[in-house]
DNA sequence: CCTGCTTTGTAAGGCATACTTACAAACATG
DNA sequence: CATGTTTGTAAGTATGCCTTACAAAGCAGG
């Protein structure tokens, strides 16, 4: 069961033999059945704009590696011969997803192609974990998940907070106390399965993108224990010189306001500290606390930070995924409204920002988006 | 004489046939001889990974079309027969630049592919100029500067200001008075020769991408009547949703501090306000005006601006291509600073800020990238 | 009921592309 | 001067998509 080409691997500066063609093309198939349902080869040819010659055998060489299945024939719905269907083998193939970035636990899933949780563990963080302690829980975390997989798995992808590598090594991740853990290579030659592994915030906004109808420009910013972001350009992820795109949490802002917080990093007025959960939850248990006031503050410093971004990359697609208790309306206005004043200028910028669908899930959905592009190419 | 395949056509989605093979090969070979120089087929083929056999058919192809010229064999150095040498025509192939973003003149020049002008042309701009009369000024400079070609001309490559679309329409550009202006359409059919159009910072960056020695991430800050950037990631333009991206003039920044500018705009603070030539210029003729300081300050505010942009990307690389006499090292130094001490945090970003090379002649270098981009593949 | 039309899916043969193998040409070196 | 090395090309093979042709299976109208 040949592992079917990434997209990243048709963009390569790369020579291109026929071979190569094939894969793209069976990648284009599978995309298109993925956004399209269940449908004919004959539907496929058209979707794709290859033969139906071509198309049936594409669609035979998936069917024999047990990623397609034909799901009856279609009742028809004209003349003609009636059409059988294709599809993804939606159910039948089946992935575990991991979230790391639970303040207090290690989540984790088995899923279908729908993403459906057919399982799910949970794992309480220890509050003074060593960084072997802790990878001894996610492995076994993933090597229950993996063993509950009652149909062919595809893989195991995991969403971990921190600065993580191309090839899923954890540069640094502070919360969990890693720093250069191979964690893919690692799972991979626990489990004997495919394992990918990126960050949190970066799975979330693949997530977004794949299972969602969104731009193929979108920012997504997660707020925890600290503040990360996942950015895609054209679909594409944008990782960064160092694997650090997205980390804005130190970016400092209002730091000469009188009420300017200090952050664990040294810095005053780092983002973080104004809107992470746990500095925005003891502000509002402060004495005599104004909620509306401090969440509006809140909102406005995340608009203020996110304006030059928004306004170099020209995004209309801003989407916040955090605890909606906190970052109800009140936060998410305000980061609205001071994020459109802030780019207004003549540019036609209508700016959206809104909340995912499914937050609680969408690290997890994002793992398992980030296995169907890396071994089926579908994004 | 087909045009080559552009980076852009080979990252579609759309179905790949043996003969976009070919045209990614193709490209393949023209990309390593711009980028490695003069070498043999056999040097191609291991540059590429193509075999001698394929490489010599592609370079048989690219000779034919008037690409590619043998450049007589080279002085041995070892044994074996000795090699003769291929090329990009690099003297006989011409292109047609011009730069639209000059305040009180069209420039543009007649060059071969290694950037050196062979004829140079100036048009003053009237003071109050209409749309019409602007688009027959720009006709006039290309048609004045195709017809000084002596040799093979590739094609004509145009930097102008304000928002362009993909496919070389002026959405907008307030500074020359043109909205909704089919630049591109307008100047092929007025000339007969491929023309791509695009904005004069996303140009700039593109020279310094493909002419430098960059990282693939690289931001290009343009200095002028206005403020504009051009963003790469991954080698790849950013346009944003609305073709707009890099339009940061009008994000404000320090509108709290007590000399806060106001801006056309009518905001207060914009970056624009702060920074361009026009205002930077008159904040310095002020009565006692503290040099140092005025720039220091301008500097630390673009640095403001810039710093979630540069958390969010995790760029190491930012270039400002202004006027030196205003933009010199106490301005860089300044943005330099307080860039980074905006991104710090625990990040390993080395953001290095520094000026192009000839970057007097750096919108004129885009267009010709830009023309090699889309006639050629070549980036 | 039967013929004709439409659509689906497959089979056979052709074209394009890159690869492998083989070889001639030209030079350096011992 | 023989041998080995490197370059570049020729001939034949493998892969993949296309075009053309056709069987299968249904609807529609006479």
């Amino acid at each position: 069961m040949p592992r079917i080409a990434s997209p990243s691997s048709a963009r390569t500066r790369e020579r291109v033999l026929p071979e190569h063609a094939r894969l793209h093309n069976l990648v284009l198939v599978l995309r298109s059945l993925f956004h399209g349902g269940a449908m004919s080869r004959a539907d496929l040819a058209r979707a794709t704009g290859l033969t139906r010659v071509t198309t049936s055998g594409l669609i035979a060489e998936l069917i024999g590696e047990g990623i397609v299945v034909e799901k009856g024939t279609r009742a028809s719905a004209g003349p003609g011969k009636p059409a059988v269907l294709v599809d993804l083998d939606r159910v039948g193939l089946q992935v575990v997803a991991l979230d790391l970035s639970g303040a207090d636990e290690y989540h984790g899933a088995l899923m279908d192609l729908r993403g459906a949780v057919i399982a799910r563990r949970r794992v309480r963080r220890e509050s003074e974990e060593s960084s072997s302690q802790a990878q001894a829980a996610v492995v076994g975390l993933a090597r229950d998940l993996v063993q509950a997989a009652d149909s062919r798995l595809l893989g195991v992808g995991v969403g971990s907070p921190g600065v993580i590598s191309e090839d899923g090594v954890v540069l640094e991740a502070p919360n969990i106390g890693w720093e250069g853990v191979p964690l893919r290579q690692l799972l991979q030659d626990e489990l004997g399965v495919p394992v990918v592994v990126g960050n949190d915030a970066n799975a979330a906004a693949q997530a977004e993108y794949t299972l969602g109808e969104t731009e193929p420009d979108l920012l997504l910013i997660r707020v925890g224990r600290g503040v990360g972001a996942g950015l895609l350009i054209r679909g594409m992820l944008v990782t960064g010189t160092h694997h650090a795109a997205g980390e804005i949490g130190h970016v400092p802002v209002g730091e000469d306001a009188p009420d300017a917080p200090s952050c664990a990093c040294g810095n005053i007025g780092c983002l973080e500290a104004w809107i992470s959960v746990p500095r925005l939850t003891a502000a509002l248990h402060r004495e005599g606390a104004d909620r509306e006031a401090i969440l509006r503050g809140a909102g406005a410093r995340l608009g203020t930070v996110l304006a030059p971004v928004v306004s170099m990359l020209n995004l209309s697609d801003v989407v916040v995924a955090a605890s909606p208790t906190l970052f109800g309306d009140i936060f998410l206005d305000a980061a609205g409204e001071n994020l459109r004043s802030h780019t207004l200028g003549r540019s036609h910028a209508e700016v959206r920002m809104r909340v995912p669908a499914e937050s609680e899930e969408i690290v997890l959905r994002g793992a398992l988006v980030m296995v169907l592009s890396s071994e089926l190419g579908i994004s």
